[in-house]
DNA sequence: TATAATTTAATTGTGCTCAATTGAATCGAG
DNA sequence: CTCGATTCAATTGAGCACAATTAAATTATA
């Protein structure tokens, strides 16, 4: 039977765990990203690269639940190092396009093994980590 | 079967439906901690505060899992606020005591019904809570 | 067509996260 | 007791998150 006392119990919380869990992983990946020069939120970012190849910042926001504020700074440092290039669309002036490198093509082989490495660090089932995806994915869901 | 293409793939991965969603729940509760002039990780603070009512900076950290670098300026905010006191301990000048006031105690009341409040915003089923629950702390229990 | 509304990215300011370093206090081994 | 190691919090610097604002381009409407 919870009362205000219960619900206010750190442990009771489902916030709590989650953004903690979500900063422990990312720590986690940090050691194999330094050694790429790449921050966790370039990584996400490049990733969306690898799959889209061309894509508009707004489009890039809406896949990582970021805005321009935060991605601007990263997809210009990405730019830096010759991962992506970005430019106005022709159509649309108003429109960033980020388009992927050859050089950002092949950070990708070089990132492959991150996620299997990351993966095995963890004592977590598959069926686990196939439920809590699911479940995440339902929360993620509600922010559209 | 997978290969390197897919698990690159952002929706492949845990790490970011966890980052994602942890950063879109403790948007959820900004509105209401903006009504309290509270920041999320003050908010988390103070919860630990309202168990312990005595702590140190060091069991603070342990019990949020987060650094005097992080936890030095929110809890100098804190103090500002009439929340908490800070002072050294008198058995090991090292150690930083935090102490919950009177104040901060109250600040308890009207912080009641916000995890209800979000609670509500989230379409989860308890069942399903529950289990996300347990895995995210079966995660941070890797952690320690 | 003129202008009002909308869309898009950039900028600004505040606060958080974390690694690395610093400095003080304490502890422990000799 | 003394000196080296350890512990603890604070500080520093880099980068991210996000709300609010700005400015430019486009679209819709009167």
């Amino acid at each position: 039977m919870k009362n205000e006392t219960d619900s206010l119990r750190l442990e009771n919380q489902l916030c709590f765990p989650l953004y903690a869990a979500a900063r422990g992983v990312v720590r986690r990946y940090r050691p194999h990203l330094d050694a790429l020069n790449l921050t966790y939120t370039q990584y996400i970012a490049m990733m969306v690269m690898w799959e889209e190849r061309l894509c508009s910042v707004r489009e890039l926001g809406k896949r990582l639940y970021l805005d321009s504020g935060t991605l601007t700074p990263v997809l210009k440092s990405l730019e830096q190092k010759g991962c992506v290039r970005r430019y106005r669309s022709p159509e649309d002036e108003r429109v960033l396009l980020v388009e992927l490198t050859e050089n950002g093509r092949q950070l990708r082989e070089a990132c492959a093994d991150i996620p299997y490495k990351v993966g095995c660090s963890f004592d977590l089932s598959a069926q686990d980590a196939q439920t809590l995806h699911r479940l995440l994915y339902q929360i993620l869901g509600q922010f559209d």
